[in-house]
DNA sequence: ATATTGACCTTTT
DNA sequence: AAAAAGGCCAATA
């Protein structure tokens, strides 16, 4: 089964980087690719994501796998294609104690500097250089 | 079999 | 400052 060992792979790998999302905290699909090792490829993480929860024994899919901590680098939940699925990911995500605010178009937005979870991925690029610019 | 889409991100106007 | 374009590749049409 599954389609090439190089996807296969992938799919794995992105189910386990999520894994390592702490309870209560939220990162990128970009961050996610970077984990695994390709950062030109963060489409491809949402496509791992879409399959989980859907088919119990379709594919490498894992009820452990925390999909909702997934988010855009906007801060903001991706709208996918049925509005109720975002509201559902933020239900989760409250449910975290993660505070997500509604904007007028049904904009499901998160705090990334207070739930963000994006630990550095290269080994020693920056020691002592010291970044003025964070918020 | 080819063509378009999409739970996105970065770089370039 | 905001908007457009490019890139990536599995899944769907």
């Amino acid at each position: 089964m599954a389609r090439s060992n190089e996807a296969e792979a992938f799919f794995y790998a992105v189910y386990s980087a999520v894994q390592e999302i702490p309870y209560g905290k939220v990162t990128s699909y970009g961050h996610i690719a970077k984990l695994v090792g390709f950062p030109e490829r963060p489409r491809q993480v949402g496509v791992c994501l879409k399959h989980l929860p859907i088919d119990p024994q379709a594919r490498h899919n894992n009820y452990n796998v925390p999909w909702q901590r997934v988010i855009n680098s906007k801060g903001v939940v991706s709208p996918r294609s049925q509005p109720s699925g975002s509201q559902i990911q933020a239900t989760a995500l409250r449910a975290e104690g993660i505070s997500v605010q509604t904007g007028a178009l049904g904009e499901l937005t998160v705090d990334l500097a207070e739930y963000g979870w994006f630990p550095r991925v290269l080994p020693s690029a920056v020691d002592e250089d010291d970044d003025m610019s964070e918020q």
